[in-house]
DNA sequence: GGGCTTTTTCAATAGATTCTGAAAACATGC
DNA sequence: GCATGTTTTCAGAATCTATTGAAAAAGCCC
């Protein structure tokens, strides 16, 4: 086999790993290049400075300064100082479940808080919609009350599909990170099934 | 007829719904004019055509059509034909849950299976890595082996996290949507707590 | 403080995404 | 088939986002 420039063999495959992780980054709502930083420290599993993270992803010093220190805002990489060096070093946190974690706490901040308290409020003022000068006005069908009636209940329906999801995560993010895992692992596995911790070495799935 | 004036009052509400939607949307990968066009059609309720969206939010022919067979696409919006009208009709799924449903298979399809896919590729095709002229060659550090070690080490962890998050949105799916309603409150109630229809109509979260 | 190193910031630019509008394709009824 | 109304497509324009690179700021040590 072509082992011949094989000492890319590890590399290679961190490459890749950085590579699709920084795809799916972009899928959701985060930059590629932050995904890819990321990979990058938590595949590595070392400490390393912006200018390695510069010079082994090709990206400009104020690029990799904006992804790390984001990194760290969203507390999946933290800091790390050495005596007698003055660079700053950065760790990628290496549990995967205190990783999702955080990364479950940001996005509901970002995305989940916002959007409802927007519905509630939105909801709390439409609660002082009224039809045009009452019924029997003459003019107007009654299908406004109707619909104003059909308004409210979807509003509800989809604030209460809102809520649903934002106490779950905030019971999820309440959890110890290990009881998560069970917790995930018993709903993946069959709501009550074992929760086997091997991750199955065999062939990865087809697609 | 005078609706001059106070068509304020429900459209105006639905128009702060839309805006919301859409920002949501585009927090997501969803583009931010499909999330809008999806929200007309959820909240207002009725079934609609091309130019009624057109009209409404403002966008062009292109734009409206793309959007809306994105979402037929998605699932979470229905066409409907009239009898005597040439004219195809939009309504969106009204059931909250099933909506839901919709939205994380599409995003089961598109973020998780694609990305189990490569992880696993990459680790089945990383299980080839040999260290550069195997140990005690002289050269190379011993460091090495470690470093592979823990590359499929680190490596496994992430694919049994995706893979668990696979799973569990796999069962989710499988399920009824009013029984994964049932689920997910007694999730957000905090692990076997009593499941509750009622939104309670009260006032929303502060923030 | 002054010299040295590292980090952060930000205006300019490169790049990617979304939107438009008009033309092509598609139906449907006559 | 033709006439009419509707939907889809897509190249180019408009818009938004990410990235760079260099200057400013922040540490650190003597």
């Amino acid at each position: 086999m072509s082992t011949h420039r094989r000492s890319s063999g590890l590399a290679e495959s961190q490459d890749r790993l950085i590579a699709a992780w920084g795809q799916m980054g972009s899928t959701w709502g985060i930059s590629r290049t932050m995904a890819e930083v990321h990979a990058l420290l938590y595949i590595t599993g070392q400490a390393l400075c912006t200018d390695d993270v510069m010079a082994r992803l090709s990206i400009s010093r104020g690029n990799a300064s904006m992804s790390l220190r984001a990194l760290v805002d969203w507390g999946v990489v933290q800091r790390e100082h050495r005596r007698g060096d003055r660079k700053e070093y950065f760790v990628a946190t290496s549990d995967v479940w205190v990783m999702l974690q955080s990364i479950l706490r940001e996005r509901m901040k970002r995305e989940i808080h916002p959007v409802l308290a927007n519905l509630c409020e939105i909801r709390d003022e439409s609660g002082a919609i009224i039809e045009p000068r009452g019924r029997g006005a003459g003019a107007g069908p009654i299908d406004d009350e109707e619909a104003v009636e059909e308004h409210h209940r979807r509003l509800d329906d989809l604030i209460a599909l809102v809520r649903v999801i934002d106490e779950m995560g905030t019971k999820l993010l309440a959890l110890d990170p290990q009881l998560m895992k069970q917790t995930a692992m018993a709903l993946a596995g069959g709501f009550g099934g074992g929760a086997d911790d091997s991750p199955s070495r065999g062939a990865g799935r087809g697609s």
